[in-house]
DNA sequence: CTGAAAGCGCTAACAC
DNA sequence: GTGTTAGCGCTTTCAG
């Protein structure tokens, strides 16, 4: 592979000026800056991002770790972060930690070991960043979608409790009193939350504790849906109304309820959160509760190239967590509580 | 940060030997590893892989370019390939040309920067990866799903022609003889191969040509499949069956034939390709043909691999290109031809 | 404006 | 087994 050196022998400069003239540095004569860029092209020199990341010190490339690169809320995210970025001349590594912990960990090791000028990080675990931003302290972390209890770490989410119980007062103002919410793993913010407006809603309307069953599960997927649906139908009989309280739960959901040949919202009302291409073609379309997912993304890029651009000093001391709002959207999946029995 | 010499200073060691220590090289006393190792850690010391890449030349991190982050069927590709590369101690460097020939360019030339080990490339221009590969012979490419005219590149893609004439035939048997097709970009080699099993199809059942229309698109998404589907209920009132060549272009189509009132499979059948998660609880559930996403994912990782590991004249001269078959799915998008006018 | 020289942090030869 | 040394290819002083 041709190197700077090899442009320099070949134009009879030194390797200074030949570094310059490629790198659009200002005190270089117009024509030795053609001549250089000639020889270049000749040659067809390919520039070593890895020497002049490891000597400038800066990498002009930010990670980005997701849970799951198959679930539209992440990849929107990392399509819109990677859009930004790009046109600042930021590289984005994206990579995949399954919502394994470990893997996690191991990633934004990773991250560090490659120099990255900033991680954007959907954390797997309640602690989070916190092992890196301990161990590192000089890199930019921006999370997403689920906050941690990492220090030093700026967050980007939305607000899941408030949709959450939006959503969950949209079924009890039809009459509904038993609804049954499809959660995700414990410990995650996103789970949390939106269990914790579910809860706010029950206590406000003063549905029957027991009779409004939430069904933790190993993760967000429509696997998890189908079976957690599966599970409610044959142990809560009463329940006459599902808060599927992610995307791919509400897919599994409804693969269930139409395995069992259950009419929604006839036998049963389904609500779903967050708001996937396909979700108004689905069989019915599904009632649910939309993020800014486009803001969101773009919010998290800005936050992070400020964080990498402006001198510590002038910044916040305290962490930013940004909250976004969302809003309902009516379908037809939902409907006043069955008055026949299954 | 701190650095080897640092951990060798610590230890009073020299640094060869802390190097060796740490990156598991057996020539090194229990004992001294050890030492080193809790130096290591007591330090916070974090490895530079900038550094280590430059010196032995070897990033471990393979780029992948594919056009568009939030379609699943490169997504799912991406999840798979990364899936089997972490395993083997490579990273995946994930970034999206959206389809853009001069991103695309672009992009592989950042990977090449940065001295990526390997490339898998969804090309996005009918010369493809040409560029990049005759100024830089020496990285290993696999094209994945689209080939290009490409010297000296693998590729591993589903066969889109047989795909296209089965799901046709189908069609064909139910008697309709007027199918129009949503195709993609002229140019890509998906969109050829799709439109040419289709053309096969309709040569060997004799279908009238002006009857069958062809609409290629901008893209693949779903707001083409809506344009497409709305100029072929407007343009072309004989055709009885839409052909959607892309799981985005089905869910246009969807949309809107819903927009219209449109009964699927009543007024119009509709088939799609490819087979994402929710396309069994759309309304009606889509007939389809199925790729082995998995798999081809998978091989596509191993031929890489391959192709990295192994001295080149071991190797194949000759570019392999693996084409795998899929599957129909039938569901309850097809019937007969209306016999009725819309 | 240009050249020479000093490293960035690491690995790999080579001596001991 | 371990220490020493010579760079990988580049940017960035510092002189001229």
């Amino acid at each position: 592979m041709t190197t700077l050196k090899d442009v320099a022998e070949h134009t009879g400069l030194g390797l200074g000026t030949v570094s310059r003239a490629l790198s659009g540095h200002p005190n270089v004569r117009p024509e030795t800056r053609r001549r250089v860029e000639a020889a270049a092209r000749k040659l067809g020199y390919q520039s070593n991002g890895l020497a002049r990341a490891l000597r400038s010190n800066r990498s002009n490339s930010i990670g980005l770790i997701i849970p799951d690169l198959e679930n539209e809320f992440y990849t929107t995210a990392a399509s819109v972060v990677q859009g930004l970025l790009a046109a600042e001349g930021f590289r984005l590594i994206v990579s995949c930690s399954n919502n394994s912990p470990e893997v996690d960990i191991e990633l934004l090791g990773t991250l560090i070991e490659n120099r990255v000028d900033g991680i954007v990080h959907v954390p797997c675990t309640p602690d989070g960043s916190d092992l890196v931003r301990t161990a590192n302290p000089g890199v930019p972390i921006v999370e997403y979608a689920r906050r941690s209890s990492a220090r030093g770490v700026d967050s980007v989410i939305g607000d899941d409790e408030r949709g959450s119980a939006e959503i969950v007062q949209h079924l009890v103002d039809l009459g509904h009193r038993n609804i049954a919410v499809i959660a995700g793993p414990s410990g995650l913010s996103t789970t949390t939350d939106r269990v914790s407006g579910f809860e706010q809603a029950c206590r406000k309307n003063r549905l029957p504790k027991r009779g409004c069953p939430v069904l933790y599960g190993p993760s967000y997927d429509a696997q998890w849906g189908e079976v957690a649906t599966n599970q409610i139908i044959d142990d809560h009989p009463d329940v006459t109304a599902i808060f599927a309280s992610s995307s791919r739960g509400a897919l599994g959901a409804l693969k269930a309820l139409r395995k069992r040949s259950l009419s929604v919202p006839k036998d049963i009302s389904l609500v779903g959160f967050l708001n996937p291409a396909w979700l108004d073609v689905s069989e019915p379309p599904l009632t649910t509760y939309e993020l800014p997912l486009n803001d969101m993304g773009d919010m998290t890029a800005r936050l992070l190239l400020d964080r990498i651009r402006r001198p510590r000093t002038e910044q916040a001391a305290e962490p930013q967590v940004l909250r976004f709002d969302g809003r309902m959207i009516l379908r037809e999946s939902t409907a006043p509580p069955r008055t026949h029995s299954l």
